[in-house]
DNA sequence: ACTTTGACTATAA
DNA sequence: GTTATAGCCAAAG
């Protein structure tokens, strides 16, 4: 850390390279790290992520950052996420509508009419199971 | 820079 | 039980 590795070279305004325009700073990350924590055959809520990661009066922005959770590396579990009610409501997002609750379903949760049995049983709260 | 949206949640009727 | 409305924050158009 001597030097300042920012584009520090010569040249007077040769600020055309931009690096990457993407990076895990974004929420989207955060997101997805807690995601992927969910273990098997739990589900979790948009609200229970929100509120762990600080956001909580904003569930829609982890559906927003799942959104992007189709682009992001590696998989993200989105299958494992649903609506407070435990209904999967982004199964609509996935390649097809069957695909969400196939995987669920195949983790040991039972899914009926689109909504997880025993949604309460399975619920698995960051804040709680991390217990940060 | 402004407007629209969005995989939510809570409360009210 | 459902349907309607408001609050919320961040990203995409």
């Amino acid at each position: 850390m001597t030097q300042l590795k920012k584009k520090g070279k010569t040249v007077a305004g040769t600020k055309a390279l931009k690096e990457k325009p993407d990076r895990k700073d974004s929420f989207f990350e955060t997101v997805y790290d807690v995601a992927r924590l969910i273990p098997r055959g739990r589900a979790t809520s948009y609200g229970a992520i929100a509120a762990y990661i600080g956001t909580k009066l904003s569930a829609r922005m982890v559906g927003w950052a799942m959104n992007a959770a189709g682009s992001a590396r590696p998989k993200v579990p989105a299958h494992r996420v649903v609506n407070r009610n435990g209904m999967l409501s982004g199964k609509h997002h996935f390649g097809t509508p069957d695909a969400m609750e196939k995987l669920l379903k195949k983790e040991g949760i039972k899914v009926k009419n689109d909504t997880i049995v025993d949604f309460d049983k399975v619920f698995w709260d960051p804040a709680v199971e991390l217990a940060l």
